[in-house]
DNA sequence: AGATTTACATACAGACATGTATGTAAATCT
DNA sequence: AGATTTACATACATGTCTGTATGTAAATCT
């Protein structure tokens, strides 16, 4: 067949990447072989063995595509908390409205089996969550700092708590397509889960 | 061959059910075919066929087998919230000491893929989650009604956030067999998550 | 006691997936 | 411009899994 061109081609892979993404999260990897995902791309399996070594490879590409799907640095305004929350609110958004993260979580978190050559991925995501639990904690220490918590809150246990909640949510909020337990309420269950910890400064009325 | 008596043959059927669930664990559920199953059980896919449809009769066996891992209404001393602890609490302690629910949730939370025949499983499991919800919304409830908590505490948000919680926790203690991150100190996690609702009667010192 | 099921084992047929080997025409290199 | 490599398509060889059909001897039924 005619050679491509190196920019023809890397559309090519780019256009595997996509097709094995939706594929995958259709039916789910273990279930798709490499031929559904090529025709799925218009070209043949030699298309996509010569750009990727296996299904695994080919795994790892579409993961990387979409990258980590939240980064509390990235938030920079509003005390500790807020950007704890605004964190968490920006990784439901993004699952919302972007169909390719959405898609690549739907995969990772319903339509993969974490074994042989997929076993390694999912120490890469328990190491993604300890990064987590590091910004967490960090946050949570300045908001102890900043007196926007009572001084006995742990950060490392808030922080591992978070991560709980954080890891269930995501996964639940994918599941729940109907929409009705937890998705129409996410956004303040996350809130809930926030502002719960902040020191009230008025007194609770009856409180001894 | 030789005819088994019923005792038997239930035996058999139990023998691969029990088989069955260590391989999903080790080799996920769409990996292993059902010659793994009955090689391991000792028989032929003739006693698996027999006894199950297909895979997914087997799998749903599996689940059934061991049932669910979290009825907050067994817990009946403490208040409300040491009851909600309790829970969590002894659904760890089952993971961690009954090999057979470890690895059913293994399976279900990391060696399967919910597609095809499997999606409607993914829908019994969020349906297990509404009574988690109900019954976590009731013990938050009977806590605002015992002042165990301040009045603003919304109890469906609260039971939303401890499923959230919840869902994370089974998922990622499984995953974390080095017990680093959560293992170790996962019940401690359990009681910040409970405890820290709890209206707290001493002063804090400089709060306004 | 004879008829009928039962609880499997064995055998068969078809579909499908994988990895590699080979072919090829154009793009890129020198 | 010629040599070389690239970006695939095609072909092949192999292994595996599934579902069903058939066989069978003992357990259970009547």
């Amino acid at each position: 067949m005619a050679r491509k061109t190196k920019a023809e081609a890397a559309l090519t892979r780019h256009r595997i990447v996509e097709c094995a993404r939706q594929v995958f999260s259709r039916d789910g990897v273990t279930n798709t072989s490499l031929e559904h995902v090529a025709k799925e791309a218009g070209v043949t399996r030699g298309a996509v063995y010569w750009h990727f070594r296996d299904k695994a490879d080919l795994f790892m590409a579409v993961r990387q595509e979409t990258g980590i799907l939240l980064r509390f640095g990235d938030f920079k305004s509003g005390d500790a908390l807020r950007r704890l929350e605004s964190g968490l609110h920006e990784a439901l958004r993004r699952l919302a409205e972007d169909k390719q993260a959405r898609e690549t979580y739907e995969v990772m978190l319903w339509k993969c089996e974490y074994v042989g050559e997929f076993a390694g991925v999912r120490k890469d995501l328990m190491s993604a969550g300890t990064l987590f639990l590091t910004e967490a904690t960090a946050l949570y220490e300045e908001a102890v700092r900043d007196k926007l918590v009572g001084p006995e809150l742990d950060p490392q246990m808030a922080a591992r708590e978070t991560f709980c909640f954080y890891a269930g949510m995501i996964k639940l909020w994918l599941a729940d397509e109907g929409g009705q337990a937890i998705r129409s309420e996410i956004l303040k269950v996350i809130t809930h889960h926030i502002e719960s910890r902040r020191l009230r400064r008025r007194i609770h009325p009856k409180a001894v």
